[in-house]
DNA sequence: CTATTCACCTGTATT
DNA sequence: GAATACAGGTGAATA
């Protein structure tokens, strides 16, 4: 099913269908899938957020292993340098950047400027699931995802149901990627409308 | 009693002492205290620990007059630095050194790294007095002292002798100094087994 | 002002 | 036993 090599050929597709004639359901949906690129972006690692990574401390902690394997920061001068800025593109296409650091009093690697928003945003709570991928293309972009721990309550789809009343329940039955396109493509089209709902 | 300009003559002998051949118990106790410096440290002041200063906040106030009074922030460029580190001996002649700085958001001068390490070998509990006493020789060496507010419980000199069940409550109608200095001498010799007590 | 960010700190659980 | 990882904190600086 992956289909790397037309990659960059069906993205010049789906900017041509965008701004073109032929933007309809379908090839807007196809068009989200390309953008975000997870059909082929291996997922790294994932972690169960805590209390303090969704709390007041405004900072999440990457495991130790992880990080130095994922995300190690550069080096100046074999040492590696104070901070760094990563971006991680999330199932909407949204680019969140976020500051990644180590810091030596409790020799850990923390995301912090920018992070709190992103707990907001996606209305996070403790034991939710976050994920870190990455694409195989060659630019290597970095993704970021996030699944409520209990699929059936505060999830992005289901916000979305309550606000139009339509059912698309039948949606749950499919893979969390499809799911939260469809969503994408209703909250691109109705986003005041449902950040009043996901503030309440 | 005092007889400063005796002192570092004094420390001469003490060393002679314990490296040649007169070394007795008398000797040694004397070494103790002029090692320590207490018979020549001056009092600063004392203060009755809070439950605060003893709990989970990590730091001491130390009242502001006797703050600004003892322990000036060294300036830079008219203004106090953010901290600066002292040391304190204490009558072990352990050495502990303390993060010393000031809230503003408090504006209150406060001990911080290396305080609960103190409260805890100390077991220092709300009400107990510790003292700040200066040495009155050149080198103006710091000490830091401390007195369970009930003489009768957990004081050091009571544990050692439970310990060795060597009957030393004579010792109790003397100075704290000379007590705490014998019961050293104890626990130099027999530091382990104390622990062991100390730490149940 | 408040909220966020930053660079520290520590107790506890785990290895 | 010691060393490490990290969840849960802090004051101060900044936006």
């Amino acid at each position: 099913m992956l289909r790397k090599h037309t990659y960059r050929e069906e993205l010049e597709q789906m900017k041509r269908n965008l701004h073109g004639k032929g933007n309809t359901k379908e090839t807007a949906f196809a068009a989200v899938r390309v953008a975000t690129g997870l059909k082929t972006a291996e997922t790294l690692f994932e972690k169960a957020v805590t209390p303090s990574d969704v709390g007041k401390l405004n900072r999440l902690v990457i495991p130790k292993h992880q990080a130095e394997k994922h995300f190690p920061l550069p080096l100046s001068g074999d040492v590696s340098v104070r901070g760094t800025l990563l971006n991680f593109e999330d199932v909407n296409g949204k680019v969140w950047r976020f500051r990644y650091s180590y810091w030596n009093s409790s020799q850990s690697y923390v995301l912090t400027k920018g992070w709190s928003r992103f707990v907001k945003e996606k209305r996070l709570c403790a034991g939710d699931l976050i994920s870190f991928k990455r694409s195989n293309g060659q630019d290597q972009q970095l993704y970021i995802g996030w699944k409520s721990k209990c699929e059936s309550d505060q999830d992005t789809g289901r916000v979305v149901v309550r606000l139009f009343g339509v059912d698309i329940t039948s949606l749950k039955s499919q893979n969390d990627l499809v799911m939260k396109e469809e969503t994408e493509m209703l909250s691109l089209r109705c986003n005041k409308k449902q950040r009043l709902v996901t503030t309440i």
